[in-house]
Formats: structure tokens, C-alpha cells, sequence
DNA sequence: GGAACACATAAGTAACGACTTATATTTGGT
DNA sequence: ACCAAATATAAGTCGTTACTTATGTGTTCC
């Protein structure tokens, strides 16, 4: 298995709509399903691509697998990010907000 | 053309390179290829394809020409960073001294 | 005007990636 | 024991993509 690299797992829109979805609650892959105009083999093979990145993790009970999003596995993305945020001081603002949702 | 997708257009880590080098200083095309295994016009399609993106502008002057990074292009990246950086509280001071950066 | 330079575009190729259908595996219910 | 459900894996297909070499376009210098 190559080198999982966070951008170019989360390039497919499919996959990083998996991604998005688990990121709001657990589910289950036939859950997933629904609501995505692909086969469950495809959905499958994204949580499998997902997994291999970190991006999410499974939890088995009995013939169902749940799965739910590892958001902490976005960090070199954030990162990346952040390297470039001081090139654009214009978004200042909108950083401020994002720092005091985050606060109690 | 399809929709550029800035996922995609950063996937791939040569054309990722060749941002990161143009946000440190503006440069010709031949200066930038130097330093990558790639050919020329292979260069020159990734420029086009971070232009096609808005992440790189091209200013001709005589035969030359010389790119440089638009960051600001990056807000649609950023702004889906940040709605899952609050999943992630450990991050917290990382983003504040971020903040401080930017700050005078 | 012509040759060398800087770059873009065209065309071809080989690998990859996202899907499909088919099949295997495990579990639950009857 | 049997059958259906939930998921994973296998195998094949087809479009995309990142490269290559070859060629085109414009510019500078002699």
C-alpha cells in the first residue's frame, strides 16, 4: 500500500462525503449507502481508502460495522493549511470566530 | 473544463511542490523546473492547472514568464478545515500562536 | 533575417483510480 | 441446518491523469 496522503484521499467528492457524514454521527456501512448513488462495494472500498488514511476508524458488532470519522487524523492537512494563512491576513476575522466557537 | 477542485488540483505532490516553492517568491518557469525530476512542459501543465484552480497568476514579461501563488485561493480549503477543527480542542494553542503570527 | 531561448500546446502512453458485477465470509433468525 | 442480511474482497472495465517527446509561438540577440 502506497503512502497514504491525506489530499489525494480526500480528492474523490464521494469519499470525502463519506468522510463528512461519519463526522457528524457513527454509522453503518448500509447506512451509508443510502443517500450516495453508488454500489455498497464502492462505499466499502472508500471506508477501506478512508481507514488506510486514519480518517476513520471501525467498530464491529455482529454482522453490522460501524463506522465513525478520526478528525484528528486531518492535522498534516491542517497544517498545511496554517502555513499559508498568515500570507492572507484578510480572513483574520473569520479565524477569531472559529477560535471562539471553540471556546466554552 | 471541468469544475477545479482544489482537493484534486493539490492531490497531486509535484503540483503541491511547485505552490508551496511560488508562495516563498515569484518565479519563471525555468527556474522552477529546476529542482524537479520532470520535464518542462510537464511544468508548465501543472502551472496551468493551479492556474486553472486561481492558485497561481502569470505576469509575461518578454520571453519569460513569471508565476507567482494566490493564496486567497485556498478559502474554500480553509474555510472546510475549519469546520472540523472544532472536533479537535487538543489543537487549540497551535491555532492561537497562529493567530499571534499574524498579528503585528 | 536567422538562430537560440523561454514557454505553451499537441499527441501519445502507461499507470492509476473509481466504479461495476460476482463471489466469499460472517452473523442472525427461523 | 438453512437462508437471508451485512459487509468485504476479487476481478474486470473505463475514464482520468501525469508524464513523455515533438512541435508551435513568440522574443531576444547577433
Amino acid at each position: 500500500m502506497p503512502e497514504p496522503d491525506l489530499f489525494r484521499t480526500l480528492a474523490d467528492p464521494t469519499r470525502r462525503a463519506v468522510f463528512e457524514r461519519l463526522c457528524g454521527k457513527e454509522m453503518s456501512v448500509s447506512e451509508l449507502k443510502a443517500g450516495f448513488g453508488v454500489s455498497q462495494p464502492a462505499i466499502s472500498q472508500h471506508l477501506a481508502a478512508l481507514r488506510g488514511a486514519g480518517l476513520v476508524c471501525e467498530r464491529r458488532e455482529g454482522r453490522f460495522a460501524y463506522y465513525r470519522a478520526e478528525p484528528q487524523a486531518l492535522a498534516p492537512l491542517v497544517d498545511w493549511v496554517d502555513r499559508y494563512r498568515k500570507y492572507w491576513p484578510e480572513r483574520l476575522e473569520k479565524l477569531k470566530n472559529v477560535l471562539q466557537d471553540m471556546e466554552p
